[in-house]
Formats: structure tokens, sequence, C-alpha cells
RNA sequence: GGCCCCGUAGCUCAGGGGAUAGAGCGGCCGCCUCCUAAGCGGCAGGUCGAUGGUUCGAAUCCAUCCGGGGUCACCA
């Protein structure tokens, strides 16, 4: 259930009743008319501009429609009061009755409490990682894990069918300079001395493949052009990298449902097909472009080469799709997976993308809405760089030396679920700053936790009431009667409950799941100021020696339980029971 | 030079058309006979980068400018 909305229909409602009756001048929009808790609680419960966004169109004065409004809001069981304030604004007092039945339907509910409808079954493919296939994953690739993963789970939570896809660059010249240095650990396998020239990869993780490319060929490569050996080392070596980066994305915690190939759009016909579909609507064409505005590379000279049109579609310049030696660009099976996407029916596309990549953002919007005929949405995600800390001094990374900080660093220093909470903590387009110390800290300090910590809290007052022979199953705490959490501070905890479905879809509609780790931390905080109060106030103990009393201030505390476990699994945090 | 992101309290950052702009840290003052003080409450601290515009209403939208960062033709 989401209250606000629940509200904004019966609000929505009574416009239109007032519509009929002559009240109201027809034809008005009520697409602007919000309900939503005002940022001052003294204001009331919930407040609605609806007089103000219609004063105008309407032709009345704001105060009248909020009169008349009020009047007849205030008819309904659910408010208590509903006051005219300020330019027009209408402020309304809910029943206790209100919230009540709101830590009542998040016992009910579940692990479901906060699940919306909104995507009503839309197709969505999330693309994130796209990690090259030349290596372990590093530091750099973990925050756009990690926000694509829980972005999945947040679109899949509130009503989305989600795919989540790894797309494999193993098709350009990358793979050729990992197959070279690859085979460099070959020959070291065999006991030679591997030459590491400048621009092949130097890192240690090689060596493996090396000798896994020993066990395979002994040493009939040894001495042997690299046309006898190129494609099949690049195959295997890919292969067991990506073996690898599965691995690394399983220690985060980050599942995929698709890994698609760049190489397999390669010789079927589809990068063709993609740029045929461009030509059709006349968006390909041959011609030289502009040099670059400003400083023009000393190199520059003009080429004709085959471009795509993408200023028709929003782009600054047009883009060539192919060399002019004939071969494609990087862009164009780009082009092609991407049409793979809209063809295989998803109805938004998302894409998470490295900072660095901001200048493809265009390109690609324009590539999917020529392909779509502007059908299908993508949103492009720009995660942007992650500063590594510790004890407030700068982690260096030397990625010259083959020496970087990896993702198995991170996780094993900081473990999965510190590392996933930190990285939802900032939205995804501002820098964040990971110190190792810091996010270990058991202080309010760190948002994990301080979020974790309120759940063990909780759980220490199910289990003291448990040990006092109270049954705190779920069943029971839904059926307890709930009318005695009339006190300001429980009926603000549940407040903070109802919020959690209204969180979900503000999220899920701007894709920024980093709402949910503030909201959490909103929460939690709720909760330890409650815990608190209940050290002035007895009565606002959990546990109390009445059986029915417990049971309902237990409900309350079950009920922030819930919610805490349910962003938490948006997040990909495993909630934690009891701090040690 | 073009494009993208950022500019909000001393610091790190939320908010992103709505009423008196929020949190954490740091500073100051309080709270453990009591469910975990690993916590809570209070005080101090702001021309929301600047200027114009749109609007009943702008930190929020638009334009221009100023700072900071990123990125910029066959690479991937």
């Amino acid at each position: 259930m989401n209250l606000f909305a629940d509200l904004r229909a019966l609000v929505v409602a009574e416009l239109t009743a007032m519509t009929s009756e002559g009240a109201l001048p027809p034809g008005l929009d009520f697409a602007n008319v919000a309900v939503e808790p005002p940022r001052d609680p003294a204001h009331g419960d919930m407040a609605t501009n609806a007089a103000m966004v219609l004063a105008k169109p309407a032709g009345l004065a704001p105060r009248a429609i909020a009169d008349a409004l009020a009047a007849r809001l205030a008819r309904d069981p659910r408010i208590k009061e509903a006051a005219v304030a300020g330019p027009g604004f209408l402020n309304l007092r809910l029943s206790d009755l209100v919230w009540q039945k709101i830590i009542h339907a998040a016992l009910t509910q579940g692990a479901d409490f906060g699940r919306s409808s909104l995507g009503a079954g839309r197709k969505v493919n999330v693309e994130f990682v796209s990690a090259n296939p030349t290596g372990p994953m590093h530091v750099g690739h973990v925050r756009g894990a990690v926000v694509g993963d829980a972005l999945s789970n947040l679109l899949a939570f509130s009503g989305h069918i989600v795919t989540r896809e790894y797309y494999i660059n193993d098709a350009g010249a990358q793979v050729d300079v990992l197959a070279r240095s690859a085979y460099e650990r070959y020959r070291e396998a065999n006991g030679l001395s591997p030459e590491i020239r400048e621009g092949l990869y130097p890192g240690d993780y090689l060596i493996p493949v090396g000798e896994a490319l020993k066990a395979r060929f002994g040493d009939s490569l040894l001495n042997q052009p690299e046309e006898v050996w190129l494609m099949q080392i690049r195959e295997i070596a890919t292969e067991l990298m990506m073996a690898e980066i599965r691995g690394d994305l399983a220690a985060l915690g980050v599942r995929m449902d698709v890994y698609s190939s760049e190489k397999a759009l390669y010789g079927t016909g589809q990068i063709e097909s993609a740029i045929n579909s461009l030509r059709d609507a006349g968006l390909i064409y041959e011609g030289v472009l502009e040099p670059p505005k400003g400083k023009t590379p000393e190199d520059w000279e003009p080429r004709i080469q085959t471009l795509f049109r993408s200023t028709a579609h929003g782009d600054d310049v047009d883009r060539p799709v192919m060399k002019s030696d004939g071969s494609w660009t990087y862009f164009a099976p780009d082009i092609a997976y991407h049409f793979d996407k809209v063809n295989r029916g998803f109805d938004e596309l998302i894409d998470i993308f490295g900072a660095d990549h901001a200048g493809y953002v265009k390109r690609m919007k324009a590539a999917v809405s020529a392909l779509s005929g502007g059908r299908v949405p993508l949103d492009i995600k720009l995660i942007q760089l992650v500063k590594l800390y510790k004890n407030g001094e700068p982690f260096k990374m030397s990625k010259r030396a083959g020496t970087f900080v990896t993702l198995r660093d991170v996780v094993e220093q900081a473990g999965a679920d510190v590392t996933r909470f930190m990285m939802l903590t900032r939205k995804n387009d501002v820098a964040l700053d990971f110190d190792f110390a810091k996010v270990l800290e058991q202080s309010k300090d760190n948002p994990v936790f301080y979020v974790q910590y309120a759940n063990a809290r909780i759980n220490s007052v199910l289990r003291k009431a448990a040990e006092a022979g109270i049954d705190v199953s779920d069943a029971t705490l839904a059926a307890a009667d709930l009318s005695i959490l009339t006190h300001p501070a429980e009926i603000d905890m549940a407040q903070a409950i109802a919020e959690f479905p209204r969180e979900i879809e503000i999220a899920a509609r701007g894709n920024e799941p980093h709402r949910i780790a503030f909201y959490l931390y909103e929460l939690a905080s709720e909760f330890h100021g409650l815990w608190n109060k209940g050290n002035d106030e007895t009565t606002l103990r959990f546990v109390q020696d009445d059986k029915a009393t417990t049971q309902a201030k237990i409900a309350l505390a079950r009920a922030t339980g819930v919610v805490i476990s349910n962003g938490l699994a948006i997040l990909g945090v495993k909630p934690v029971e009891e701090m040690r």
C-alpha cells in the first residue's frame, strides 16, 4: 500500500466530484496536484497544493477552492482535520488509525512491503559493468557494478521486468594485446623469459593463463609466428579473464542474466543489418568530418568515412561507423548491440557507463532513438570516480606497473556488504570518497553501521521479548491491537515507515538507487531516536510488563525491521542481526 | 574552443517548482540504577557560485557568466 498514492487518489476524486457539481470548471488538468508530507511537520501529516495549482486555470481564488476541498476531505475517516494555510496549502492531519494500519501492512506484507506496480510489467534492460575482458575487475568497476545491480533490484521491486546484462568487448584491439601478453606468459611458463613490451599488459594475473596455455599446447606454439597462435590464445585468454570477472562479480554479490559478446556480432550480418536500418532511414552517408573545435590534434587530416547522421537525433556532430580502411569503428558493433536490445523487445534501455564515456552518451542515445523510431528510451547513468583513502591518505594505484587496487582487494578489506552500501551513499554523478578505515568504523559517522545497528537493536528487542515468553511471530504481531500506539514519537516512526513505498517509486522513476540508502539512514535515525526516548519515558520502551502492550510496541519495531530488510535487499546488503 | 557533471553550513554531502533550506563530521552544552550510550537531545553556524528571466511561488526550470573536474576525429 502506498498511503501517498491513496490520498492523492482521494483528492483527485473529490476534485472530480467538484467539477461535476459545477464547483470547478470542466476540463481542468489535475496532473500537477501533489499530495506530500510538508517539510515542516507542524503543518500537518500531509499537504496538497491543489488549490494553488488550480486557482489560475479555474479562475477562482485559491482559498475558495481550498475551503471547499477541505470540507469534502474532512468527511473521509482517514482525515482528522483539514486546514487551509498560507497562500492556499491544504494541510491534512491524519487519524492515528492510518499510521497503525501502515504498521499492520508492513507486518502482513513482509518482504513485499513497499513493492510497487509502477513499472506495470515493462521490460527494462540494464547494461552495466561491461569491463574489458583483459584482466580482473579493479576498483573503478566496483561502483558501476553496485549501482547497476541495485538499480536492477529497485526496478524489479517496482514492477519492471529486468534483464541484467554484460556486454563483453571481446573483439577490439585490446583483446589482441591480451593475447600477446598471455603469449609472453606462455613463453615464461616454458622457461623462457617473457618480453613484456611497452603496451602489453604486465599484470601477474596472466601468469596462470600462461601456465594454462602450456598445459594445453606444451611447447608447440613457441617460436611460431603470431598468425599461428593469436586467434586461439585470444579466445582462451578472453575466456579465462571472463571467468575471473564472473568470480569478481560473485564476490561482490552481483548477478548477471545475460552476457553478450561483441565478437558474436561480427560475421553474422548483425552489424550490417543495423547500419542498413539506419541507411534506410537516410542516416548513413559518406563524408568528411570537420576537425574538432579548439585545439586540433597535430596529426589530424581529412578523411572520407562512412558516417551516421547522429545530429538528426540530438548529437553535436555526425559520427563515423566505418574507418577509411573499410573496417567498422567501435561504434558500429555498439549500434548493432543496441539494435539487438531494441529487437529483443525491451521497453526501456539503461546503460551504466564510467564518467570517462560522457562523450559517448549523445551518440548512443541518437542511435537508439533512430533504431527504435523514438519508441525505446535509453537512459545512461554516468558513474563518477571513486577516490580511495586509508585514514585520510589517498591510496594510489599504478596501472603502469600492473599493480592496481582490484575489486577483490576492496571486497576483502571492507566486505561486500559495506562496499555495496558505501557505493550508494552518493548519487552517481558525484565523485565518491571511500576510506578503508572509515567504512569499517563502528560509529554513526559510518552510515552502514548506523543502519545495521538499528536493525540489530530491533532484533535485540525481539529476542528480549521472546525470552520473556511473548509470541513475536509476524502473524501474532500483525494481529496485535495497535490502537495503543498513539504517542507522537511512535506515530513519527510509523510515518517514516509509510515513506518507504513512496521513496521506492521516486527512486525508481529517476533510476536513482542511492535514494534508498539515504532513506534507510533517516529511518534508522528515527528509530534510534525513539529508542532513546525510552530512556526517559519508560512507556516508550518496547518490552513492557503487559503482554498486549509489548506486542503492539514490538510490532512497531518489527515493522521498522521489515523496512530495513527490504531496503537493504534492494541495495544487495544483508541485514545484521546482532552487533559484535 | 565544443560537450557533460559539479558549485548548498568551517568540512563531506542530501534535497532538485511549494511554506521558516536539511543531515553527518567538527565546535559548544546536556543525557547511562533503565530494551546495546556502537546511541540520543539541544545550541551555534547559510547572499543555496553570480546576474537576468519564466512562475501565484525558484536552491530547484531557462539564458548568460564565473569557478572546479571530466571528455573531445579511424582507440576501445
